[in-house]
DNA sequence: GGACACATGTAATACGTTACATGATTTT
DNA sequence: AAAATCATGTAACGTATTACATGTGTCC
């Protein structure tokens, strides 16, 4: 059965994807809300997994209300409607089934770094251009860290939450900040970089 | 022009796209070698990224020896031959100019972590599902880094390099372990999730 | 010589991105 | 009323995934 086959009603399908579950779960944070309103949430992520872009949003919102995970509200809005959506029961359960999914390899997963997957073909560069990169991947992450860590002394946050997620987020740049200034002081060394295998 | 237009020649084109750069550095890496042991090799990759499905690498190895980043030495293995990849000069420049890229924005980004992102939507859990999933969650995150510290412990890494980055690995998960042990003790508290806002 | 892993692909499918088009509302 | 911005979409494009098909070498 595809994804967009309409026919679909209960939760009892294929698991949903990450970027269904994100649209139900802003949803479910916000309802009643339009499919724009999702988009600029996904848009004013810093994170850059997925763009919010239209071309995926509403045909998405449109497949999740067909399968009816979405319930739909037409608000006129001059010669255009405006469709105000909230989650359905089904709509309820399908997110609850993604979050706590039995299987929770994917969950777990090691977060991909572009930094760490970068430094696995660093030898590919010479010495010189090595220690430059180094040195810029060091001053792009230190400001980085500076804006969570302001980000987190403004404390401007609507729930604990959002507190414990930017949390997250600091002490993992954090984490990769310490480790990578490490790193670097020894871009130098040709030695031990001859091999550059391994691809992340 | 098309990615996978044949007449591109040089490293003057679009940059590379992250799997272009990868695949690039796994030949680099091991030259030569053939399209198959890039396969093997992300998918032995502990990160979840890409599959390393053949439907992807064999057509995008042969992309790249269109556009001549690839040199290619036939091997003949019976009625099927098997080819032999190398870097090309312009290989080496475009593999060069992806590490060293001017704008770093995409390399320093957060990585994207699942659980930072479930967690955005934990609050459309009841409560004792919520610690449920907290405590399999904190369960298998120990997990993960036992075995990473065992890896390390072990020391079996062919190069300075292999060993910087598995270090990398190692300390992420490590604050990502720290950090959600905090959030699970507290994910029994309905006050501070009512709002369930949030997209990562 | 059958089973099994190694190796090389192709076809169908799904979906996220960019670029474009257009309507509605607000600002100046 | 022109410009800018908010809002709702569509079309073309590229490409990663899954599933399948098939050849090749090795091991028992």
């Amino acid at each position: 059965m595809s994804p967009q086959d309409p026919s679909r009603s209960g939760g009892t399908d294929r698991p949903l994807t990450d970027l269904e579950a994100c649209v139900l779960g802003v949803v479910h944070g916000r309802q009643p809300c339009t499919a724009y309103a999702v988009r600029a949430e996904f848009a004013a992520s810093p994170t850059r997994r997925w763009s919010g872009s239209a071309g995926a949003i509403y045909p998405l919102v449109r497949r999740l209300h067909a399968a009816e995970l979405l319930s739909g509200e037409q608000r006129p809005r001059g010669s255009r409607t405006s469709i105000l959506y909230r989650l359905t029961e089904a709509g309820v359960v399908a997110l609850r089934g993604w979050l706590r999914a039995d299987d929770l390899v994917e969950t777990i997963s090691l977060p991909v770094d572009p930094v760490r997957t970068r430094l696995h073909f660093v030898g590919a560069l010479p010495e010189d251009d090595r220690r430059r990169w180094g040195d810029a991947v060091v001053e792009g992450l230190r400001a980085q860290v500076e804006a969570l860590r302001e980000e987190w002394r403004l404390d401007a946050f609507p729930t604990d939450l959002d507190r414990w997620i930017a949390r997250g987020a600091l002490d993992l740049a954090e984490a990769r900040l310490t480790w990578f200034e490490e790193v670097r002081r020894r871009l130098g060394d040709s030695s031990a970089l001859a091999g550059g295998r391994g691809s992340d």
